[in-house]
DNA sequence: ACTATTCGGTCAATCAGCTTGACCGAACAG
DNA sequence: CTGTTCGGTCAAGCTGATTGACCGAATAGT
C-alpha cells in the first residue's frame, strides 16, 4: 500500500525519468529558439548566459557580486562577462551612491532593446507550443510549473 | 481583432516569457538535482553531458559520429568525451562487425549502474514536484510536454 | 579614534572543453 | 581499380571559467 501511494505520487519510475527528459528537451527548445530569434533580429554577439545577466540587471539594482551569485559562477567570471557587455555597449557601470566600492550595473537603451527582443523571441517559442496544445493548456502548464519550481539561480551551464 | 487572436494563442506576452523562464528554471532544477543525486551515490567524476551520452549509448548501437550528432558537437569533441569515459571504465569500444572503420560504443556494468543511478536521481526530482502538485498533475504535465516538444538534440551547453 | 577584518572588484595565470585543420585507413561509386 | 566519401584520431589554438593575489572602501571591536 505504500507502493500504491508511491505510484500515485510518482506516476511510475519510467514516466518520471521521461518527464525529466521532456523538461530538458523543452528547455533546449527555448534556448535554441531564443538564440535563433536573437540572431534573426541582429543580435548575433550574445550567448544565452548574457540574456540571464540582462534579466537580472533589468530587474533590480545589481552589482557584479549579485550577478555572480545569480548566475552561479565566480565573481571573476561575472566581472569578465560584464566587461564584454560594457565593451559592446549593452551595459554601463555607474557608481553606487551608498557604497564607494560597489558599481551598479545598468542597461543602456541598446541593452533594453535587446532585452525586449529576447522576450519577443521567447514568446514566439511559447506561441509555437500553444498552437499544438488545446486551448487553455498553456495557462495550466504555467500554473503547474509556477507551483513546482522555486526561486533560485538560472545556471547558464549544464 | 488580430490582436485578440494572438492573445488567445499566446495567453499574453508577459505570461509567455514567464513560462519560458519557468521551463528554464525547471530544467536547472533537474540538472542540479540529478547532479547532486549522482555525487551522493558516489559518481562525482561525471558532468551532465556524460549523462546524455550514456542515455544515447544505452538506447541504441552508437558510434562516435552518432553521439556527436546527438550531442550537437563535433565528432572530435565526442571522441574526447568518449575517451574520458573509457579511461574511467564506464564505456568500452568494440569493433563493428559490419564496418571495420567504425567502433561501437557499449556501457560497461559500471556504466549501466551509473545510468540507473541517474534515473533514480531524476525520478527523485520529479517526485519532489509531485508532492506539491494535486494528484494527476504530473501525468498532465507529462502529456502536455510530450505533445509540445519534438525529437531533437539534447544540447548539453547553453 | 584606531586597528583589524570583511567585502566589492579587478588583474594575472592557469585549466578544461570545444573547435578548426590535417590526416589515416576502410568503404563505396564509377 | 581508382577517386571520393566516411569513421575516427591526433594536434594546435581559442574561449570561458577557475584559482590566487591584491587594492581600496566599509564595518566591527575595543
Amino acid at each position: 500500500m505504500l507502493d500504491l501511494r508511491v505510484k500515485l505520487l510518482l506516476v511510475d519510475d519510467r514516466t518520471a525519468t521521461d518527464l525529466a527528459m521532456l523538461v530538458l528537451r523543452a528547455a533546449t527548445e527555448v534556448i535554441d529558439g531564443v538564440q535563433a530569434g536573437m540572431t534573426a533580429r541582429g543580435y548575433d554577439d550574445l550567448r544565452p548566459a548574457h540574456g540571464f545577466a540582462f534579466a537580472r540587471i533589468a530587474a533590480a539594482d545589481t552589482t557584479v557580486v549579485d550577478l555572480a551569485e545569480h548566475l552561479g559562477t565566480t565573481k571573476q567570471a561575472a566581472s569578465q562577462l560584464v566587461a564584454g557587455l560594457v565593451a559592446r555597449g549593452y551595459v554601463v557601470r555607474e557608481p553606487d551612491p551608498r557604497d564607494a566600492r560597489a558599481r551598479l550595473l545598468r542597461l543602456t537603451p541598446r541593452g533594453e532593446a535587446c532585452t525586449r527582443a529576447a522576450q519577443e523571441a521567447a514568446a514566439e517559442v511559447v506561441a509555437g507550443w500553444g498552437e499544438v496544445l488545446p486551448g487553455g493548456s498553456l495557462g495550466a502548464l504555467h500554473a503547474m510549473l509556477r507551483r513546482v519550481v522555486g526561486p533560485g539561480p538560472l545556471r547558464p551551464a549544464w
